[in-house]
DNA sequence: TTACAATAGTTTCCTAGTAAACTATATTTC
DNA sequence: GAAATATAGTTTACTAGGAAACTATTGTAA
């Protein structure tokens, strides 16, 4: 019984995007275990630090538009985020199909410490890496990010 | 009423990982796309191509030692490639808490299909990049990727 | 040989995310 | 001003994945 020929097909390994994925669940698992103390997730950090840097309040469409998520996710996000005190929400009184969310004072705390573990979790992942190639590495995945459009450069 | 003082914390943007997760979602959804019409998943896909390197049959702690994934991950994987047909499942003979998974016909000709997407989805997608960044950036993920042991490297 | 440990695979519960359908409000157009 | 359309947010159903508890089998130690 003659077995199938086998074609020739190129190996995950033969592309960059696997690698890519491959590292970055990585990162991202290693920086989750850093946030389980801080009852915080990885997601939920995104939406926080982003609400940081928008003075006074922000909509949950706003967060959506700044961090390429789809406004699915963020809701979800953001209802845990209220269940878990770190932000308020309230209907905006101009135009009722708004929402003004707010950071809460604990979150406000929060932020600047989470942002350290952040910069920790960086630290360690990449540190195998030079400063050279560090610089080379995040100029490059900005370059992608810039040219696919993948999420809003409000400042830049 | 005074306001919280908002202390000093490092942006999202200041961490590779941060960008590396917003690329290589990216990515996976520009693929994830690609592949609807053949009726396979990302993640199936990895599976389905690391069998196809391995000759005849392979057990499913295997696969999940050449992908890094988790035993978990990968069960659930091959459970949707045999509803699919694109896998089958026996009992080892020898110890039987082993199973031997075999690529059925089909899912040997849906192979190098699929590999050409992912072929034409790296090239679109890096197609910004010239080579030596290409190379660059390949290597510095590898780099990361040993590193960190992410997964086995059975021929390397 | 019986008890215990190791191993393979599964299942359950959780986070993370998209797409698409849905609700509610506001705006535009006729 | 009523109907159509656009917009903000939610919900549902799905893929993707880890962790931990579970079952079944095999190997080892007493």
């Amino acid at each position: 019984m003659a077995k199938i020929q086998k074609l020739k097909a190129s190996d995950l390994k033969s592309h960059i995007g696997y690698h890519l994925r491959v590292v970055s669940n990585a990162v991202s698992h290693s920086f989750a275990r850093k946030l389980v103390a801080s009852e915080v997730t990885v997601a939920e950090w995104v939406i926080l630090r982003e609400m940081y840097s928008s003075d006074s309040t922000t909509s949950p469409g706003k967060v959506a538009e700044l961090t390429g998520l789809t406004r699915g996710a963020v809701s979800k996000l953001i209802e845990r985020l209220l269940t878990k005190g770190l932000v308020t929400r309230s209907e905006s009184s101009e135009d009722r199909r708004y929402q003004d969310i707010k950071l809460t004072p604990v979150a406000i705390r929060l932020v600047p410490k989470i942002a350290g573990l952040a910069d920790e979790n960086d630290e360690y992942f990449f540190s195998i890496l030079n400063d050279a190639e560090k610089k080379r590495l995040m100029k490059t995945l900005i370059k992608l990010a810039v040219s696919h459009k993948l999420k809003a450069n409000p400042i830049e």
